[in-house]
DNA sequence: ATTTAGCACTCTACCCGTTCGAGTGCTAAT
DNA sequence: ATTAGCACTCGAACGGGTAGAGTGCTAAAT
């Protein structure tokens, strides 16, 4: 698709959906006439807004209101016309220092990104973390846990941490924990968790000839800590502005379905997904988002990485009239920095 | 405070409560007449209703509407007119079911059950884990996370993980971090964390005597993973059963309170101080809670504890008219679950 | 051929008065 | 002490009337 409008087309629809975005209310000819600098008069610019609607760009809540711009009227907006508005210094510094500094966890960082960001953009923001199976693994370690529960703990590339118990059916000295861990451990490192698992079932395979018992019990512990597969977290910070939009504050149907999407993890991950894949930002508006239900909402989001691998995904839930000027630089500065950030770890 | 009320003044009150828990409506002297068999002509229940005004536990929102209860109303029938309804069996089997099966790590466990609880109240559920400091190690470990990064794991008894990242300064060998490693495991073993920085920091003072380089490591790592204290976690399920309230549903500002609260850690931790320390049930209802600009809310909400350790705390946040008959006895049952779960580990 | 002034038209939001019904408080009778 | 009866109050719901914003169309102007 290229742009099909004329200058004029483009300029007016421009107006129109930035007024929209401030104001949240339908834009009139005069409006936009003044905009302009009073160039075209009220008249003549109604004659546009109606060729703009014809062309389904723009569209009326009810003769004798404004026009709002329909879903295609904003992605004409984001694809062709929109200006970015790059970030303040201050606020590139303030996202840089709460990613970069201090000692947390990987977890940590993105969370505490998560949360600038939606302050900065006064929108919910959620951060995906779901590849974890791609990183390779820089130890693994078990724990006793219990009497009869066993901590694997594996420490990723990058400062990821996941750790999961393991029901333990026969005692164990702690010695004997010590060699397993040991045995785990040597066979682990470099590889990612998936990877580990199926070198387990191979190694299992080979071991009913040898005859070590301790290398037996490693490969069982192992294989029944590494049965299901990784799970993703989501983190959504901000949720509560979304009660600051006029839109939702009026109608109180959306807002339910919108705050009940937060509640549901997959809901979550599946308006995320295709930011995963692809390292450019994603946009979508309304009805173009994966979710049945939710045609109220725009999703902004990048994936972010690590090294070479896709790591996870954060953006940005809010209405349709989101300011994209200033809320896609913001997703993808961050992203940027999340990634970087990952990288030198 | 004892019962200041009179047989027939109790009942009505109760009436009363219990209707406008149902309906969210004003009650009116015609439907507690018919609710009491007739037995008394509306006439006879105004006056009882006039006195029950007089006292304090009734309020008219203006003439001529029915009345509802105050929150000292509330606080009277909580007090001495509450009749409990115990859970269904199924709904206790269910609760079990969640807390007690798989094979997962003590902070799944409280998830689940918040997560459970949400659900069949149909308020939002809060659980904060914040004791973890009370436990003692069950083992403790240092593992290589990055070229210039240590992750201190710690398992605590009954399954509670935590983990923190360490800068370290020098290189160290993965044979000298074990080592290191295990200096530190066999000094913290059955103490709490709180008690293993004591002792660390004692050791500390002890060691510039003696001349060990790995343990004055070991030392060093180890005051500086404890150095802060250790944070609590709050989780919250069913935050959109707030939005099924007709009472938020019609004030969209005190929705916006309550939903801000449950972005604020610190907000919703207050609100569960009272039940941290106490075995029993606390309610507090309205102006009763502990934070100030919530005046519509009720907590519901006890402690949980770890054998003789208060562990956390669990609750249920919804408006003021809850059904508390039902909500108490939940709330209550889970708790000792959580306890009695917690107990065996 | 394009732009624009002028004007009739449409639709919503808002105000205002009315009505209806629920519920009360008081008084007088039981 | 209870209750029937009644006047009264107040809010919610309905309807009409108006103001205002904005449109579309037509005819004049550029």
């Amino acid at each position: 698709m290229t742009p099909t409008l004329d200058d004029r087309g483009a300029q007016v629809l421009r107006l129109v959906v930035e007024d929209y975005i401030e104001t949240a209310e339908p834009v009139g000819s005069r409006t936009i006439s003044k905009k302009m600098g009073q160039v075209l008069s009220p008249a003549t610019i109604r004659n546009i807004m109606a060729d703009l609607e014809e062309t389904g760009y723009l569209c009326q809540p009810h003769t004798s209101a404004g026009r709002i711009p329909t879903g295609a009227g904003f992605r004409y907006y984001i694809n062709y016309l929109l200006a970015r508005r790059e970030l303040a210094r201050s606020e590139r510094d303030l996202l840089q220092k709460v990613t970069v500094e201090g000692v947390s966890s990987a977890d940590d960082v993105v969370r505490h990104a998560s949360r600038l960001l939606s302050n900065l953009s006064r929108h919910a923001c959620v951060v995906v973390v779901s590849r974890y199976s791609h990183q390779a693994l820089r130890s693994i370690r078990l724990l006793r846990a219990s009497s009869d529960r066993i901590l694997l703990v594996a420490v990723l590339q990058g400062g990821w941490v996941q750790h999961r118990l393991i029901e333990e059916d026969a005692g164990l000295t702690s010695e004997e924990l010590e060699k397993i861990s040991g045995y785990l451990n040597e066979m682990a490192v470099g590889l990612t968790l998936p990877q580990l698992r199926v070198r387990i079932l191979n190694e299992m395979r080979k071991e009913k000839a040898r005859y070590d018992r301790l290398m037996r019990k490693a490969l069982l512990l192992g294989s029944k800590a590494l049965a299901d597969s990784v799970p993703g977290e989501v983190y959504i910070e901000g949720r509560a502005n979304i009660l600051e939009q006029p839109e939702f504050a009026e109608d109180f149907q959306k807002l339910k379905r919108i705050l009940h999407a937060f509640e549901e993890k997959s809901v979550i991950l599946k308006l995320l997904d295709a930011a995963l894949e692809s390292d450019a930002i994603q946009v979508s508006i309304g009805s173009e988002n994966p979710v049945e239900g939710l045609p109220d909402i725009s999703v902004v989001a990048s994936g972010y990485h690590q090294g070479e691998t896709a790591m996870g995904s954060i953006g940005l839930i809010g209405p349709i009239r989101m300011d994209y000027s200033r809320v896609i630089p913001l997703v993808e500065y961050t992203a940027h920095l999340l990634s970087s950030v990952l990288e030198h770890r």
